[in-house]
DNA sequence: TCATAATGACATATATATATTGCAAAATGA
DNA sequence: TCATTTTGCAATATATATATGTCATTATGA
């Protein structure tokens, strides 16, 4: 769709966490998080805001961008 | 759905917009400002960000909440 | 008051987010 | 190298976000 989340990319490997961890630990399917990851997908607010918990962060960290 | 969206709300209303003028520069109905104001929607982070660019606000400001 | 605008509620239809499965291509580590 | 993990990709199925239309109720302003 629009384009890659690198910065939740980098979180969850901060998080030494693989796409399928990071998945379960939210809910949701590996795809739908490499999809998301790859800016081909376009989550609903909860996801977006279980994963800003599962990284410690906030949504203008993993999902705003400026402009 | 979850709880009710004021902080959208008053911002909406900040800006002397109706829902139904909010929705139109969203592109979105009416219903759909409405049911997320009411918290009985989770929209999709397109949306979302249409709306915080809308009202001036950011994703923190008006989609998060701590804890 | 009263007319109008704004909002809530509900039903049905459609678009799309997400699940599931399977396989291929990279990446990683020994 | 090679075995394993990780990730991308594609197809089909399902759940749900969103549209549309209508009516009832609640503000709002004159």
């Amino acid at each position: 769709m629009t384009m890659k989340n690198i910065k939740m990319k980098i979180a969850r490997v901060e998080h030494d966490l693989s796409q399928e961890e990071l998945a379960k630990r939210v809910g949701v399917s590996r795809q739908t998080i490499g999809l998301i990851e790859l800016g081909k997908y376009n989550p609903t607010l909860s996801l977006c805001k279980a994963i800003c918990r599962a990284l410690d962060k906030t949504l203008d960290e993993l999902f705003w961008e400026e402009e």
